[in-house]
DNA sequence: TGCTACAATGCAATCGATTGCAAAGACAGG
DNA sequence: CCTGTCTTTGCAATCGATTGCATTGTAGCA
């Protein structure tokens, strides 16, 4: 790419017959340039679409600016659950860097280290991490802690554990969906979860819980059942809660995939969804639109999600203030329920 | 994050007893030092594990080792067709990117200027690019030539312009489609495109054209229609192709989410797919796996694309050499036809 | 007029790595 | 023993921007 004759600060300072000291406060506003030099020297700046040297200036400063996205190296389809949404996320999170002055690297790593987060941040390539909490061992966020990593999660907060994080509303999404079952008048609700030891089925489960108490109703043990987010399981565990409970009117489902796993379950059983039973996933995948049946689902505002991300985790390196937030869910109501 | 006590060259130059060129030598493996000494500089600089600060190399040798992709700034829902795979392609692009020393910077942009191009390259942030060619207008591309801009393509290339760029086979993908249904023993075939004054469908329907031809069929306007990939698109698309040629039974759609969008209309009227129309559709989008009806499809190898992406690019970054590169394109059969 | 105070600007060191050139040491040939 | 050659290493400039400190200029005040 061809070359600009006003590439350094020096070439603006000698159009300007000033030093580039002054060139340099000129252009960062400082107070101690009067003026009419700095709207002279900016204007000049502007005329020959100058842009300051990025890498020159993060030398001196001794920072990056860059924020580092952290994502599982292999996407062999739909992997995890919280991995699909990773584009619309990104999307989030890039606007809310850029918005701050930050740029955003990608890099990709294994769940088994985290020699990533020394190699980035020692070589001063980036100033923070943010990574998906589910995709990483608890230890390895254990170890991000006590190394004071600059980083931010995404995901349920792994406890006792001080750390900035940004996490969809599990226990209201619970609740949400559920209530929404006993309003539409159904007497046996399903609960068909992802993995029964991750802390974020558990919040789901709990506001499913609530909600059902709060209807007068209780939980019965052979209304639950779980899976592991993806579309086999999803399947194989609807069977087991129709045989557990042929009687349900109605399941909550953690995922999306799950979800229409089940719905085919149901259907081939030569039951209707909804009239005979109503389902509602999570997420909001563009498989819950585009399905046969439109899934009524559970999603969460992620634009929000990368914007919250974004800011807190340089909030945190500018302050060391730990922030938490989760952030609300809404209920889309489609054709399942 | 604590401060390791060897940071700099100088230090480990230091802890060697030598000076600090001789430590870069010896990192940089030059052959001007000694190999006795460069084992014993390699060696302490691993036991310290030290890692070079990357922003003073680059400011040192004026070049970012940082390619940015360049995506879209909103994706609400499935903007365009070739948004989609972002992630998994944006992974083939990292892996190619890190084999070769290159990190990976996300850089949102509307498709109404190319202002980051200046920007981000004069800015030293970066020294190439990635965009999706379906993303920007021509002119916008061809401005990217004119400039001179490090830049690789993914998509139907622009004509007529020299430019590096890497794309899947749209004739072939065509032909494999239409093939498939002609050797299943369909007669009527018809041909649901995207916009038909992109490139992209003019090949893909080129591909079809041929097969037809080397089956000795010809083609039949009757039987040809143009949607924007869209579900909606899709719908309308399909129902004007029932009233144009109510007895063609298999129809060849230009994305996933079309042919989705066609499946239900073709299922409301009564008949039956694959049995009396067959459907095939094109990227191998999730949606098409767990849809109802798992979508017979084109795919195109992703992993494998964004690895030609960076090699190419960086090859072209260092060589000027143009390079352009057409990926072979494969048929999933499920269900649908 | 002379002195202080302050506003505006310039000088030069600095961040950490690379590299052309100079210098030092080793060694062989005469 | 001297000199030329070659190998190995060090010195110091450089990339481009920032910033503490010194300097210049100007105004205010007695």
């Amino acid at each position: 790419m061809s070359k600009k004759t006003v590439q350094t600060l020096e070439d603006i300072a000698r159009l300007a017959n000033v030093s580039r000291s002054t060139v340099s406060r000129a252009l960062n506003n400082s107070p101690l340039i009067s003026q009419e030099t700095k709207e002279r020297i900016q204007a000049i700046a502007r005329d020959h679409d100058f842009r300051i040297n990025v890498p020159a200036r993060n030398l001196r400063l001794g920072q990056s600016h860059t924020i580092a996205f952290v994502v599982a190296p292999c996407y062999m389809g739909a992997t995890s659950e919280e991995d699909l949404f990773g584009l619309e996320m990104l999307s989030g999170i890039g606007n809310g860097l850029h918005a701050l002055g930050y740029d955003l690297l990608v890099i990709h790593a294994g769940p088994n280290d985290i020699a990533w987060a020394r190699a980035y941040l020692d070589s001063g390539r980036v100033d923070g991490f943010i990574v998906m909490t589910s995709n990483h061992k608890r230890s390895h966020i254990q170890s991000l802690v006590e190394m004071h990593t600059p980083f931010i999660g995404w995901g349920t907060p792994v406890p006792n554990l001080d750390y900035c994080w940004v996490t969809g509303d599990n226990r209201a999404g619970g609740a949400l969906a559920t209530r929404r079952l006993i309003d539409s008048g159904r007497q046996r609700i399903a609960f068909l979860g992802g993995p029964a030891d991750s802390l974020t089925v558990q919040y789901r489960f709990q506001g499913y819980e609530q909600a059902l108490q709060a209807a007068g109703h209780s939980v019965d043990a052979n209304l639950l059942v779980y899976g592991d987010y993806t579309h086999a399981s999803g399947i194989a565990a609807m069977q087991r809660l129709l045989e557990q409970a042929p009687d349900l009117d109605a399941v909550f489902v953690n995922s999306d995939l799950m979800a229409i796993g089940a719905i085919e379950v149901i259907q081939s059983r030569g039951k209707r969804v909804p009239e005979d039973i109503a389902v509602i996933g999570y997420d909001d995948l563009p498989i819950a639109i585009y399905n046969n049946l439109p899934l009524t689902t559970v999603r969460q505002n992620l634009p929000l999600a990368g914007k919250l991300l974004a800011q807190n985790l340089i909030q945190y390196i500018q302050t060391t203030a730990i922030t938490t937030v989760t952030i609300p869910v809404e209920l889309v109501v489609r054709k399942s329920a």
